[in-house]
DNA sequence: ATCTGTAAATGTAAGTAATCGAAATATAAA
DNA sequence: TTTATATTTCGATTACTTACATTTACAGAT
């Protein structure tokens, strides 16, 4: 009957549905009045049910999840800089490595403070200059169409350049870690470009913050067997790091 | 579905798509006036996930600060900019375009505001950056091993995949023009890379203040008459004008 | 069984705020 | 200049909030 739970509950089961419900829709089907369903609404926003916005309500907080790469960037920029930090010091004289693209292996760039000879390989034009202002380091930049959000190239040109090299470690920065699933990104390209990365690569070293893992994007990369190290911040779970212990994969917090 | 909230996820959707969003193209996809349009875009512009541009907004990182502000720069910063606003108005719908390196071309690139598609391959990460902000255009980074002082790849990656490429302009930048001898920059590989993009294009225009005539750089280019337009200022002297245009070498001074 | 008080649930009404577009004005680009 | 884009102002519409009234359910008293 027409009971205050009984709406709650189908106010959450057409939410499942359509992603989006509107408080006069739901006024004539459960026949209560708006006042009614914006209580009931309110209610189920602050037991974190839902989203309220302007003539109805949504089940994803829609600022949250897209976001562009500078305001990425402010996100967990401290455990960035600690996984960049973490990441600089396995670099070794005279290596020759590649990099990525994404912001947190700009994070790791600008932590880098090479003492010795450095090779560097990149698809990030940021990366690259970046890297370009040490006098020890070499930098390689990869060809291509460039991305507009992210400023760093995709496509065949550098696919196949990188079939002519040979580097110790790969530094690579994904956008979803999925033990069973393998690595993503969010563009298929992307995803093209760093698995001929990783195949150029005798080490591949992930970075990713916690908040990576267990997600998908859209482009997958790679089995998660072909990650040999992955470097990311301390609040991943003892149970995610024993499965990916299990597979061979090496996972290191910082 | 008329919501703000769902505008706003459309439009932020699309951004991250393209990098790019205008005002005009909104209205009509979201049946909404432009004024509302406009509100949207300040509001998300607030939030901090876009940035505002005439006629639309986009993700443009703001890493363009970090260009290299040597003192070369700063030399005849005016006349560059009158050259590089006289080179953007040869710029053609649908164009395909070469942009070398060096900070008479960077001037170019930024007077750059294509309104029609445009093509451009470029061996400068400055230049890039800068015409990445463009959603109309396509930009094609060379590769190769980035010079220090430069911020641009030199090597016979970037010549070898040149030869894949027919474009209609290019827009070169030098270090020394002598109607003798032919043009010049200084380094060797970076003048053996401009020969290339000369090969690689119908149409060679070259941009060069005053400064740069009757000089002599280390690496030669090519000759004179390889080159079919020099955009320069008015201090150039008339006898120099004379001469070039009996080698066919037509000069435009601004 | 029938009152009666209390609290929760819901509705009504009135005032407030948000959304949006039209027109006018201002500003920037060509 | 002309043209395109922005901003401002205003009014209409819709949605929201608040305060208070009504209903309902139920417990305890009569």
């Amino acid at each position: 009957m027409a009971n205050l739970t009984h709406r709650h509950q189908k106010i959450l089961q057409r939410l499942q549905e359509k992603g989006y419900v509107q408080v006069n829709e739901l006024c004539q089907q459960l026949q209560v009045s708006a006042v009614t369903i914006r209580k009931d609404l309110k209610l189920l926003e602050q037991k974190g049910l839902l989203f309220r916005s302007h003539g109805g309500a949504s089940l994803h907080n829609p600022y949250i999840n897209e976001l562009p790469v500078n305001e990425k960037e402010k996100i967990r920029i401290e455990e960035k800089r600690r996984i960049g930090e973490a990441a600089a010091k396995l670099i070794e004289p005279d290596d020759a490595i590649i990099i990525a693209s994404g912001t947190t292996v700009l994070a790791f760039a600008r932590s880098i403070r090479p003492r010795h000879h450095l090779t560097v390989i990149t698809a990030s034009l940021n990366v690259a200059l970046e890297l370009n202002r040490h006098p020890e380091t070499e930098v390689i930049q990869l060809p291509g169409v460039l991305r507009k959000s992210s400023a760093s190239v995709i496509g065949t040109y550098a696919e196949q350049l990188l079939q002519q090299f040979s580097c110790s470690k790969l530094f690579l920065g994904v956008d979803g870690i999925d033990p069973a699933f393998g690595c993503t990104t969010t563009s298929l390209q992307e995803a093209t470009l760093n698995h001929c990365m990783i195949q150029a690569a005798r080490k591949t070293i992930v970075l990713a913050d916690s908040s990576k893992f267990g997600k998908r994007g859209f482009g997958k990369i790679c089995d998660i067997d072909e990650v040999d190290q992955i470097i990311t911040d301390r609040e991943v779970s003892d149970t995610i790091v024993k499965i990916l212990d299990e597979k061979g994969v090496e996972v290191v917090r910082v």
